[in-house]
DNA sequence: CGACTGCTTGAGAGTACTCAAGTACTGTGG
DNA sequence: CCACAGTACTTGAGTACTCTCAAGCAGTCG
C-alpha cells in the first residue's frame, strides 16, 4: 500500500469505526483533479475562500505577503495533506506548487449535497483544521522562543518524520525555508553546515539529506 | 446590547438565517460555568482534551512550556471567545485566568446528545478553530517577519481593536506580552515607551492605554 | 511608611542581518 | 560531450537589533 503514514493514521483517526472509505477517496469522489506546474499560484491570498484542496502529487507552500514584500510561509504540503483550511471570507495566504503536482478541490458549501461521502469529507475537513491549529501553535513557538540553529534542525527534523525515509529531499528552496522559520537565507545556510559540521545531519547536494543522529537531533528539538 | 462586535459578527456568520441565540446564550445551555480566581490554572499542557471552553467573564491565557523554561503565549481571551480548540489527544497548551473569572466548560464528546443546540454549538466551535487558525497565521507573520517595535504596536492595536473604547485595559503583565510576542520583558517596556514617545499611544499607568494616532497605527501594523 | 512586586532605563554582549563575493548546480547551445 | 549562462546556494566581513545583566523607579498591600 503506497499510502503514507501521516496519512493513514489521519484517516484512521477520522473513522475508527470499520469499514472506512481512505481520505484521498473520500476526496477524490467528490474533489475535481487539476494540475499544476512548479511555481504556478493555485490560489491567491485574499481569494474568496469558499474552496479546500488536498495534495494528490506534489508539493505546495502557503505563503503571505506583506505590503513592503516581507514574505511569511506558513506551511508545506506533501501528498495527503488538505489545505486552504484558514477561515474568513477570503484565504489569509496564497497557495502555489513547489513542484509539477496535482491537486484535489472541492466547494465546501456544497458538501452538503454529496450525502455519506460529502459529510465524512466535511468531518476530515474539520479534524484536519485542528491539527493545523496544533501545528500552528508549535510553530508560532519555534518563532517565537528558538535560535536559528534549533529552527533549521527543527525543520529538518519535521521534513524527514513526514517522508519517514533514510534519504529526504527538499522541495522548497532555502529562500521558501528562510520564509518559513523567519530567517534568511544566508543564516538558514550557515546553520544548515553547521548541522552538517555538527554530524547531526548529512547533505547530499543541497537539496538532499539524512538525519545522521536522530537521538541529539530529537533532543535539541524538543528542548 | 452588551455583546462586543466580534462576538456578534462570529454569531451572525455562524447562524445567518434568523431566529439564532447568542452564542454565549447556545453555550450557557450545555455547559456548566466554573470560576477561576487570579492565576489559576483551567487545564494543563498534556491534559486530555475533549473539553472546549469559553470565557463568560474575565481573561484567560493560552500557554505553551518548553523543557528549559522557555514561554509562549499562544493568545490571550476575553469575554466570548472560545478556547481551547487545539487537536489532538491532548492539550497542546496550559490555560491560565489571567484574572478572576468564569469560564464555561462544555466536553465535545457529548454534544450529540443536546439536539439542535449541541448541533448549533458544534458549528460555532469549528467556526471558531477556522477563525483561530486564521489569527494563527497572523501571528506567525508577526513573530516571522516584525520588528520588535511593530510587534509591539501590533499587540496594542489588537488589544484596541477587540475592547473598541477609548482607554484600554491590559489584563496581562508585560511578562506575558513578551511571551506572547517573541521578545524579553525589557525590550517590551522600551518599545511601549518608544510608541509613547512616537505619540501613537498614550499610556496612563502601565496597564492602562489609548491609540493617540489611530491612522499612524494601523499603517505601521499593516506594513 | 516600608517591603514587595512589576515596570523602566542603561550599558555591554551576542545573534542574526546586510551587503558582497565566490562556488556549485542546471539547462542550453555549440 | 563540453562550454557557457543563469540561478541557487555558500561563505565572509561588518553592522544592527534584540538580549542579558544590573540598577533604579513606580504602584500596591500590609
Amino acid at each position: 500500500m503506497s499510502m503514507p503514514a501521516f496519512l493513514r493514521d489521519r484517516a484512521e483517526a477520522a473513522a475508527p469505526v470499520a469499514q472506512m472509505i481512505p481520505t484521498d477517496e473520500v476526496f477524490s469522489a467528490i474533489g475535481v483533479s487539476m494540475s499544476f506546474s512548479a511555481g504556478e499560484e493555485i490560489y491567491a491570498q485574499d481569494d474568496e475562500s469558499d474552496m479546500v484542496y488536498q495534495v494528490q502529487r506534489g508539493a505546495v507552500r502557503a505563503s503571505r505577503l506583506l505590503g513592503d514584500g516581507r514574505r511569511q510561509i506558513a506551511g508545506f504540503y506533501y501528498a495527503g495533506d488538505l489545505f486552504g483550511l484558514e477561515a474568513g471570507p477570503t484565504h489569509r495566504a496564497s497557495a502555489e506548487a513547489l513542484c509539477d503536482s496535482k491537486i484535489l478541490v472541492t466547494k465546501r458549501s456544497s458538501l452538503k449535497h454529496y450525502g455519506e461521502a460529502g459529510e465524512r469529507l466535511e468531518r476530515l475537513i474539520w479534524r484536519a483544521t485542528g491539527q493545523e491549529l496544533g501545528r500552528a501553535q508549535d510553530h508560532m513557538m519555534l518563532l517565537a522562543r528558538k535560535s536559528a540553529y534549533e529552527r533549521v534542525a527543527g525543520f529538518l527534523a519535521d521534513v524527514a518524520k513526514r517522508q519517514g525515509s533514510a534519504w529526504n529531499e527538499l522541495a522548497m528552496s532555502r529562500q521558501d525555508i528562510a520564509d518559513h522559520l523567519g530567517l534568511t537565507i544566508e543564516t538558514v545556510s550557515r546553520m544548515v553546515t553547521q548541522l552538517q559540521a555538527d554530524g547531526l545531519v548529512a547533505l547530499e547536494g543541497c537539496r538532499r539529506f539524512r538525519v545522521a543522529a536522530p537521538v541529539r537531533l530529537a533532543d535539541l528539538v524538543a528542548a
